[in-house]
DNA sequence: GTCTATAAGAAGATAGAC
DNA sequence: GTCTATCTTCTTATAGAC
């Protein structure tokens, strides 16, 4: 039983990293055999299926978005500060992204295509961020539609910096134009409000 | 052979529908079967595989984007509405976007993981469209560096917008930020220079 | 140029021994 | 809990008839 916890997390680990790193379709069962040493039997003891895997990781990514969240919110006391924390996390993860993309947007990018119940299990990563970042814009007195709105942007902002990073494999891109997003945050919220 | 023309181009269309529709890493050689109506050893007397297939299709992307860009070059006079135009074109494909993502971003993303030799065959499309940007931005008068930082800005701002209005499948948000982003242009070069 | 047929390999799913 | 073994299906590759 204990050893079993160990394993059932090994194998949700092993198969995050191979599902970041090289797609969820393009992962095989055996891939993940590989990867964690452990018999192709065992891992179908643990998991029925790669999507009850996929479950397990997105639970996981979901409970960590959480508690970074919940984090940033003890930690940081603007909310144009928490901003600018959001968007740091793409530069303490620019090798990542850059050899692999983020991890949440391609993922679900994957889904989105043709995958509708992969799609449902991967959706929410994207809505807990777009949640909290809504939250901060109504802290800076926005309406809840405009505080929705300029949520979504940002996420968006980020997501394009991912992707073209990821595309032309290009750290220094990255870098400068987190920097230009903080300005215009800065510039747009220097302490005044909506 | 004239009719074989015909099949090799139809064979074409079908692949890069369903590459861009489920992702190629998705496609099977049966899916292509089934969609186009041959026959298996119809489809690799003429490609070989897979590979060949994408490789065709990604030439045939190639020689329609240079035409695109050669007929805004034409019709259009000023850098700053083509730069409009450049945004407009995801207005025109937001059902495309909103269920599909970006054709160029999705396959180039797919690639960018872990497939070095597909990727290089994918990253000139991204390659026309930075080119083209950038010389609209020396023809504003930037220097070669910053036309280059502001053609890969104007990408990212578009994937993101792509990635968003995939994920949440939010055609009313594709609409707006792409309004955003015209009235950011205007903005910056309503007839000034760099 | 187009088709059918087959074979060889990879993938996922399942059964039973230890 | 962990492993080996088998089975079915999917995917690709190849050969040969029309």
């Amino acid at each position: 039983m204990k050893q079993g916890d160990n394993t059932r997390q090994h194998i949700i680990d092993v198969a995050n990293e191979l599902f970041y790193h090289q797609g969820y379709s393009n992962t095989s069962f055996a891939n993940i055999v590989d990867k964690t040493g452990l018999s192709k039997g065992n891992i179908t003891y643990h998991f029925k299926n790669k999507k009850t895997i996929l479950e397990e990781i997105v639970n996981k990514r979901l409970t960590d978005i959480d508690d970074l969240l919940h984090e940033w919110n003890e930690e940081i006391g603007h909310p144009v500060s928490r901003l600018m924390r959001f968007c740091e996390m793409l530069v303490s993860e620019q090798d990542d992204i850059k050899s692999y993309g983020c991890p949440m947007g391609t993922l679900t990018g994957e889904f989105s295509k043709n995958e509708p119940e992969l799609y449902s299990i991967a959706l929410p990563m994207f809505q807990r961020f777009r949640g909290w970042l809504k939250q901060q814009y109504r802290l800076l007195d926005c309406t809840p539609k405009q505080a929705d709105e300029k949520a979504l942007e940002l996420l968006s902002r980020v997501q394009g910096i991912a992707v073209v990073t990821h595309a032309f494999k290009d750290k220094a891109f990255l870098n400068r134009e987190i920097g230009k997003l903080k300005d215009f945050i800065r510039y747009e919220y220097g302490g005044a409000s909506c």
